[in-house]
DNA sequence: AAGGTGACTAACA
DNA sequence: ATGTTAGCCACCT
């Protein structure tokens, strides 16, 4: 199984109404400092995929979505309709991980 | 095959 | 605390 899939596989195993950093998923897959390569992969997935790529923002809680295709404002409401709470900072839009995260509170960990 | 790129991060200044 | 820089990794050209 590839990166790619296994990144692919990863994300879709987010919970709803939860997400994940990119770093997190990397380190799902095994690879911690793939961080950047996660994105890549977000990156060139396909517009019509039913991933719930709008679950994962960066580190900090970030939506840092240039894809004019996927729009961190449509990112921003996706994950508002899952009921996660998403803030307008900076004209940039923001999660709080702590409440958010899925590493914290309780998990799906499955294999 | 080699080099460049990016939806990232953590470390520094 | 904020802004920049330097690693990291897999994918694309």
């Amino acid at each position: 199984m590839s990166f790619t899939d296994r990144v692919l596989a990863a994300v879709g195993r987010i919970p709803k109404g939860r997400v994940a950093s990119y770093g997190l998923i990397a380190g799902m897959v095994g690879s911690p400092q793939a961080a950047q390569a996660v994105g890549q992969v977000l990156h060139r997935l396909d517009t019509s995929s039913d991933l719930p790529w709008w679950r994962v923002v960066n580190s900090q809680g970030y939506i840092t979505v240039p894809c004019l295709e996927h729009p961190a404002i449509m990112q921003a409401s996706l994950l508002k309709t899952e009921g996660v709470t998403v803030t307008q900072k900076n004209s940039m839009f923001w999660v709080d991980m702590r409440r958010f995260g899925v590493n914290l509170h309780h998990d799906q960990t499955n294999t």
